[in-house]
DNA sequence: CTGAAAGCGCTTACAG
DNA sequence: CTGAAAGCGCTTACAG
C-alpha cells in the first residue's frame, strides 16, 4: 500500500495525494475529503524512508538521551521542551542504549533526517572529540563539558561536577568524618566520574587527611547492585569509614541497603550522601543527601543556546550551571 | 558526501562501493581496500533513508519498549536477546514515551524497516485492538494478554495479574490484615492495573470484608510521587488502614515514604506490599513484599514463541508464566 | 570482479 | 486546484 495505490483509490494523481499528507494548501476540500477517507479506510502510512530521503527541508530538533534509566535526564527533558516550544521548535528524542557510540549514531541521524539542532543528554567527551567534526549543525552536550574540545557548533551545559563534589566531602568532613570511602565510576572512567571522584579526594587531601586510592575507593557500574557491592567490599577492608560518598544516587541507594545488611544504621553507624537528587535520594528511607544538579535550569540553559545558534547563528557557549547541597537526613555530625 | 562521491574519490562504481559497504563478495581486495580507506577518510555514513528505501530484505527483530523508566522491561530485555542470539536472530530496540501509540508507532517501523517480526514491552491492548490488523509480521505483547484480541500473528506473555493480585492480598489476609487500602492504576485505566485491582478486590471480599472503590482505594499515576501522594490521601480519610497494597513497587517505595513522613513505620503500622519485584523493593528499607515477574522467564517464552511464528510459521500462542510471591520485611502478621 | 541502469516511495517545482 | 515528471541515495539484477 503506497501513494500511488491511495490516489488510483481515491481517483487522484500522487502530487494531491502528497499535498493533503503534508497538510498543505492548494487542495480542494471534496479532495481533501476524498483522500483523508481513503487513507483512514487503508490504514495507510506514509514510508518515512522515501519521505526524508526526498525532503531536503529540515526536520525537529533532536535530542539523545543516554542510558535508559537514568532519572535526571528524564528531568531534564520537560524544561527542555517547553522552552524548545515556547520558540516553536519541536523536540523529538531517541533514547540510546548505555553502551551506544551517541556520535556515530548521531551522525546516522543526521544524514537521515537532517535535524535543525542536536541535544546530548550525558555523552562522553572522547566520542565527541573523535567524530563530532562530522556534524554539521549545532549541538549541545548536556551534563558534559565541551570547552576543552573547541568544536565551533558543539555547546555544552553542565555543573562542575569537581567543585560540587569537593563541596559534598567538605560538608562531611565540617560533619567531622575523617575517614571517608568513595564508590562509583566505571574503570574505564568517564569524564562525569573522574571529575567527581577527583573532586572529593582534593577535598579530603586538602585537610591533610590522607586518602588511599587503593584502600578507600570502589569503582562500581552505575546502578544498585553495583552500589551495594561496592559498599560491601569498602566496608570488608575498611572497618573504620564513618562516611561513604556514592557517586550517584542510584549507588548511594544500594550502599544504603548494604550497609543496613551488616546490622549498621543510617547515619548513626554511618554517615551516606549521593549525588544528583533524584528519586532514589528524595524518597530513601532515610533521605539522602546528596547534590541537585538544577535539572529545570540546565533543561531550559541548554534550549537557550540551541536556539541562538540555530536562529541567531551565535557561536557555541559553554555554561557552568551552579550546584545545591541537599542536606537530609544520612550524614551525621561526629 | 554520498555514494557517489565516495565511488568517484577512489575510483570505483557505485556497485562496488555498494557491495564493500554490504560486506558482500564479489569484490577484489584492492577495492575494498581502497574504498574502505576513502570512507574512512571522508567520514562517509551511508544515508539509511535510501537504504532501507531500496533494501527489500527483512531487518533484524525489533522490540518496542513503552515507557523509559520501567526496570521490569529493562530485565526482560536481556534474556530476550540471548535467546533470539542462540537462534542467530539480532534484536534493535526502540524505547517509547508512556504516551506513544505503540501500535501506530510499529506500523510505521515497519513500513520504513521491514523487521521480520516484532516484540512489544509493556504496551495496552486496546491500541492493539484499534489497528493491529495493518501489521504483516509475527509479533508478541509481553507483559499483557492478546488471547481475546484474536489476532493471527499476534502472540502473547504475560502472567496472570488478577491471580497474582488475589494471591498477595491473600497473604496480606491471612497475616490478619482486614482493612486493606489500594493504590496506584491512572485514572484511564490500563489492563494491567485493571486486572490486578479486580484480583485484590475479589480476594478481599471473599473473605466478607467490605471493600469501597471510594473510600479504601486511590488512583495514582505511575512514579514515587503518584504513590507517596497517593498514600498520603488514602490514609488521610482511613485511620484504620493496617496494609497498603501499591499496585507496582515504585508507587510503593513513594508510599513507604509517605508512611514514614506520618511518623509510621513499616511493617509495625502499617504493613506494604508492591508488585513487579524490581529494585525499589528489593533495596528499600525495609524490603517490600512484592510479586515476582519472572524476568528471564518472560523473555525466553517471548522469543521463543517468536522465532516458533518467524521460522516454523506456527499460529499466534498465548502464555501464561508463573509469578511468584515474595515474601520481605515490609508486612508483618497481626 | 566491475559498472550502468532501473527502481524503492515519496516530495516538489513546473506546467496547465 | 491538479497531474506528470524528476530526483533524493541507495541496492540489485544484469551484462560484460
Amino acid at each position: 500500500m503506497n501513494i500511488r495505490d491511495i490516489a488510483a483509490k481515491a481517483g487522484y494523481g500522487v502530487g494531491t495525494v502528497s499535498r493533503v499528507i503534508n497538510d498543505q494548501p492548494n487542495v480542494s476540500e471534496q479532495a481533501r475529503a476524498r483522500i483523508l477517507t481513503v487513507m483512514e479506510e487503508c490504514g495507510y502510512e506514509p514510508n518515512s524512508n522515501a519521505r526524508y530521503l526526498k525532503m531536503q527541508s529540515q526536520t525537529p530538533v533532536a535530542a539523545f538521551v543516554m542510558g535508559v534509566g537514568n532519572r535526571l535526564f528524564g528531568d531534564i527533558l520537560g524544561p527542555l521542551q517547553t522552552t524548545l516550544a515556547e520558540a516553536n521548535e519541536d523536540l523529538v528524542v531517541t533514547y540510546l542504549d548505555d553502551d551506544a557510540d551517541e556520535v556515530r549514531a548521531a551522525i546516522a541521524y543526521q544524514n537521515a533526517r537532517h535535524p535543525k539542532g542536536m541535544l546530548f543528554l550525558g555523552g562522553e567527551p572522547r566520542y565527541f572529540a573523535e567524530a563530532f567534526h562530522e556534524i554539521e549543525v549545532p549541538s549541545v552536550l548536556v551534563t558534559g563539558s565541551a570547552a576543552d574540545l573547541g568544536f565551533e557548533r558543539l555547546s555544552s551545559v553542565t555543573i562542575d561536577n569537581e567543585a560540587a563534589a569537593r563541596c559534598l566531602c567538605e560538608h562531611l568532613l565540617e560533619h567531622g568524618h575523617r575517614r571517608i570511602g568513595i564508590i562509583g565510576g566505571s574503570k574505564t572512567g568517564n569524564q562525569t566520574s573522574t571529575l567527581r571522584l577527583a573532586g572529593a579526594v582534593a577535598a579530603i587531601r586538602a585537610r591533610g587527611i590522607s586518602f588511599d586510592i587503593a584502600r578507600d575507593y570502589e569503582p562500581c557500574d552505575f546502578h544498585e547492585a553495583g552500589g551495594y557491592e561496592a559498599a560491601q567490599r569498602l566496608l570488608d577492608r575498611n572497618g573504620d569509614l564513618t562516611a561513604i560518598f556514592a557517586l550517584g544516587d542510584v549507588i548511594a541507594f544500594g550502599a544504603l541497603r548494604a550497609i543496613v545488611d551488616r546490622g549498621l544504621r543510617v547515619p548513626r553507624d554511618i554517615s551516606l550522601a549521593g549525588f544528583d537528587d533524584t528519586s532514589f535520594s528524595q524518597y530513601a528511607v532515610p533521605r539522602i543527601t546528596t547534590i541537585r544538579q538544577n535539572a529545570e535550569q540546565l533543561g531550559r540553559a541548554a534550549a537557550r543556546i540551541l536556539l541562538a545558534n540555530m536562529h541567531d547563528g551565535a557561536p557555541a557557549a559553554h555554561e557552568v550551571g551552579p550546584f545545591e547541597l541537599i542536606e537530609r537526613e544520612s550524614v551525621r555530625a561526629l
